[in-house]
Order: C-alpha cells, then sequence, then structure tokens
DNA sequence: CCAGAATAGTTGCATATACAAGTATCCGAT
DNA sequence: ATCGGATACTTGTATATGCAACTATTCTGG
C-alpha cells in the first residue's frame, strides 16, 4: 500500500475531516449574516447558552457541559464576551470555586439584536439542506452523533 | 420576547452550534488515537489530501478547495508540516503563482504509521454512531450538508 | 505590446480550540 | 480537625480558523 493508497483509505471515510469541513462551512453562512453585527456565530452560541440559564446565571462548568468544549477553551472565550461587556462572571457564594456567568443589558440587547440575522443564516442554510424537514434532521443527526461518541469517549 | 426566549429560539434549531460541537467532539477521537505520533486530525487529513493528489504533487488551491478551508488558514497549516518535514511546498514552472505541495518521503512514513491510529479512531467512532451503515450515512449527510451549503452561499 | 483586471498566495490581526500544569476551594476519611 | 484527593477554573503554549490587505504573476481587451 503506497502513500497514494493511504490518502485515499484515509479521505474516503474520513468522519473527522467531514465533520470539520462542514462545521467550517455552516460556520461561514452564520459569520457572514451576523457580521454587521460585529458578533461571530460561536459568540452567539456562547451568550445563548449563558441566557438559556435565566436570572439564575449559567455555571461555566455546565456551559461547558452544553458546548462540549474544553474548560479552557470556555474561559477565554468568556473573557471576550465579558470585554466586550455582554456578560459578567461573579462567583457562586456557595462553592467559591465556581464562577457563574450572566447577560448584561448590553448582552440581551445584543442578543435581541442578532436573533432576526441568526433567523436569516438559518433558513438559509435550512432551504439549501432541503427544506425544514431535512434542516431538522441533520440537527438531530448532529445531536445524536455528539451524543454517541461523548458516550463511547468519555468526554 | 425576553433574552431567555431568544436564547431557547437560538439553542433548540441552531444548525451551527450543533456542526461546531459534533466536530469538536470528534475530532477529540481522533487526536486522541494519533497523539502517540504527535501529530493532529487536522493535519492528518491535510496530509492525506496531499498525498491524494498522486506524483504530480497538490496545488495549494485545489487542496483548500477540497477542504473548504480558507487559503490564508491552508497556507500556515502547511508550513507547519513542511516544518515537521512531512511536505515540501514548490512552484508551478507554468504558472508561478500556484504552490505545488508534495509528501517528503518522512511525510510518507508519517501516513503510513498513522494509517493504523486513525483506522483505529474511526472504528470505534462508526462502532459508536451504531455500525458501519450508520457511519456511512452520516458521512453521506455531512458531504451532502456541505455541498448544499456552499452551493447556496457561493463558498 | 500594455494597462488594468483577475488569480494565487502570504502577512497582519483576531478569535477558537485543546492539553498540561498550576491555583484555589471543597469534601471525605480518619 | 486535618490532610489528601477531587473539583472548578486559569494560565502557558501551540495549532486551527478566517477576513482584509498586500504582493506577485498571469490573463485579456484594445
Amino acid at each position: 500500500m503506497n502513500a497514494f493508497e493511504v490518502a485515499h483509505a484515509i479521505r474516503a471515510d474520513c468522519l473527522c475531516f467531514r465533520a470539520r469541513r462542514v462545521a467550517r462551512v455552516i460556520t461561514r453562512a452564520y459569520d457572514e449574516a451576523l457580521r454587521p453585527l460585529g458578533l461571530q456565530a460561536t459568540q452567539l452560541t456562547l451568550m445563548s447558552g449563558i441566557a438559556a440559564a435565566g436570572d439564575g446565571g449559567q455555571p461555566m462548568g455546565r456551559l461547558a457541559d452544553i458546548l462540549a468544549i474544553d474548560a479552557a477553551t470556555l474561559s477565554r472565550n468568556l473573557k471576550l464576551i465579558e470585554k466586550a461587556g455582554f456578560a459578567e462572571i461573579g462567583r457562586d457564594p456557595r462553592d467559591k470555586r465556581v464562577r457563574i456567568v450572566r447577560l448584561t443589558g448590553e448582552g440581551e440587547l445584543m442578543l435581541h439584536q442578532a436573533l432576526p440575522r441568526w433567523q436569516q443564516a438559518q433558513r438559509e442554510v435550512v432551504r439549501s439542506l432541503g427544506g425544514d424537514s431535512a434542516g431538522a434532521a441533520l440537527c438531530g443527526q448532529f445531536d445524536d452523533a455528539t451524543r454517541a461518541v461523548q458516550a463511547a469517549f468519555d468526554f
């Protein structure tokens, strides 16, 4: 088996390559829609994750679990959101190790402003996939794959 | 609609969030298997893309198209592979703008050494997804989605 | 032929990502 | 009560990613 054949064996089936590639392409679509706001798709995801916790605020660890993201990465990404004025990072008085993240008023405003842009990107991507049912199906497949791989690898 | 509701509206359906998350999780599985070689999954993807061109070498632009990756990103990622001694970046004598990338002997050796590690990760991921047919299906869905979004957004 | 447009890469800058190692805090067994 | 391990996050370091602006080269219309 020469290098050419090895390369084709890998490229033909590699899920990692494809998962990353589709993430790049999809991300570009959302980033483009959000660009006028100076917000990246990743940051909107992060802010949604924070706001989804409601008034109690979101503990960092829980956010890391939901996003399946490394705590170190999250720590840094959060700092950017904080520096932009969209979130504040406090402490849990019950457990001083835990950081509780909340959106600021400015952050909530930005979230509202981002909604129609996000909807636009989402709509266009879903349409390109063939419509709502195809979009929902892909959504579910992403979720299923995430869960399956997480379970198998103890992530 | 308050921030909490906006956040849930976005999180409930966002394909960008899910595409990135599944890419993170899957990438970890492959990175872990490749770690003993000091190679990352992204780098193996890159090297496979180079070797897949055969003896003629791969023009950078074509590699960027295949990987759906920004030319600037590719330029830098390639330099790391080159610095590691796994590839050389030459010029196309027919068009001096074009860079032609080839694996070195060392690069081909590394590709061979990586194959069983990649197979192991691929096998475990596919198994976690429910077997070969589920793996192939997900592969196809990643490809279809990549093509669809690329076509819709002129990437 | 030649000037301007198009193409291929590179560089500057910024964010996203992760592992390893470090710090602070908490919890549990003795 | 305390000491040792577990937990939650941060910091150091390195790669991955992309946009904007730049350089070098090629192509194209006149």
